[in-house]
DNA sequence: ACAAGACTTTGACGCAGATCAAGATTTGGA
DNA sequence: TCCAAATCTTGATCTGCGTCAAAGTCTTGT
């Protein structure tokens, strides 16, 4: 369920990447305007849970702004974050109804959702959104493969690198910087989110950046702002040979 | 491309799975006319590369008997395993023309095969079919990020524990097996395989193997017949409680 | 049936990353 | 503005798993 602390913003949003990314480029007009009916907005502070785990999942939707994680806990208290969703990441499993994972919000967060029941309905009436959401599935799956290999074979210090690489590549995207420049960002996890995410500990996450400053691989300003001198230096320290993750 | 040494077999299978999982359980008449058309089988050796990742992939289809292994290599020769292939699993992606990981038949195997271009072509003709698929890769990306936490918080042993109740309850399903009786199975993998798939070493594997049958939570009949008395006892060494893992 | 190769087990030892601990820095609320 | 809580850094020590090595056991072909 959604918690009370959300709340519905301006319901007309241009950018809603769901438009471009999942249904509306190719729809015909009165799907169009099925879709704005059905179309609603959230908004959550960082550090509130969106969805918890086991819940039933009333809509479907996608990030408008802000980043949200999926994370996996163990009985004893071990987690796993198992994806990250950044702007224009779609959110739920049109088909069932309960969610597999906590949804959390850790920084504020603007989703588009969409009320399931009918969303399921037009996705049946309009196969290519069936389709699209099938291509943004296996483009998902083929992230959490890649995050696979990052968990099981890879070195602190590479894994750190692979994160980095992909939330500077994400972020390069978004703000339409070309990959390949001195790339600027700010870190949006905290050591121990990013410590959950590749399975270390944030100990070992903090000595790693500290690492990779030491050797001027990537530069800080304050804890959180990341400037990365050169891309391709990064990505060999994350042992992705230039072409680089492919995490969405 | 397909290895010289694959080989047709009989174009009847009347338990194909695709038939049943996939495609045909909810077809017309004349889109299972079509499909028989497209479809083909294929026989591969234990140890032969179905697909090497980067290839053209030119079918879909699915596992009819035995196992593959999808698998990711870095550059200096890490490898992991990001997917098990075990019959009725689906391989291939609709939409994507080349394969994103090594596709290798780590016991004889038979697959059930579909040209890819008319069975995309078909998929845009048949809206359910498309939307099985999309379920399927769900479940998929389920079993991946069930396979996320495993990789990145679990123990060797737990690990072992997790791989050994996912091989024991697909092979009780596959058999028509009650699970919660003496499940027994012969392990398709080699130690290294199990190693690639947990991010061990084979070393690791076998020492950890040795130490459940030392603790009875499982029993060894040379090297690959295992039995497992409990399986309540297996899942809490896998750190799953009692529900247990998701990979399909 | 036997030899050669593939697979597996077990031991000894080292190291990457976990754990435990103490401070330092940043953030936010009254 | 200042205090308390959250976040981050760094150090010392421990340990699970990797590495290296050797020997045992299956499998296969001739």
């Amino acid at each position: 369920m959604l918690n009370e602390k959300s709340l519905s913003v301006s319901p007309d949003c241009s950018e809603c990447p769901i438009r471009h990314r999942a249904v509306c480029a190719r729809c015909e007009t009165d799907e169009l305007e099925r879709l704005e009916e059905i179309k609603y907005y959230r908004k959550f502070e960082a550090g509130q849970t969106v969805i918890w785990s086991g819940d039933r999942m009333e809509f479907v939707g996608s990030v408008v702004s802000g980043i949200a994680t999926l994370t996996q806990t163990m009985e004893d208290g071990r987690t796993q974050m198992v994806g990250l969703l950044l702007p224009s990441d779609f959110v739920g499993r049109p088909g069932r109804s309960s969610a597999a994972y906590d949804v959390v919000a850790t920084t504020d967060l603007v989703m588009c959702c969409f009320r399931k029941a009918p969303f399921e309905e037009m996705m049946v009436r309009t196969p290519h959104i069936a389709q699209r959401l099938l291509e943004m599935t296996l483009d998902e799956l083929d992230a959490a493969r890649e995050w696979m290999l990052v968990l099981g074979r890879k070195t602190a210090r590479e894994k750190i690198a692979s994160l980095l690489s992909i939330i500077a590549r994400r972020d390069a995207s978004i703000n339409q910087r070309d990959v390949g420049d001195r790339l600027t960002f700010d870190l949006p996890l905290t050591r121990e989110a990013m410590a959950d995410y590749l399975g270390l500990t944030l100990e070992t996450v903090s000595r790693q950046v500290s690492a990779l400053r030491k050797d001027g691989v990537i530069e800080l300003e304050g804890k959180r702002h990341v400037t990365i001198p050169d891309m391709g230096r990064l990505l060999e320290e994350a042992g992705d040979d230039a072409d680089g993750g492919v995490f969405a």
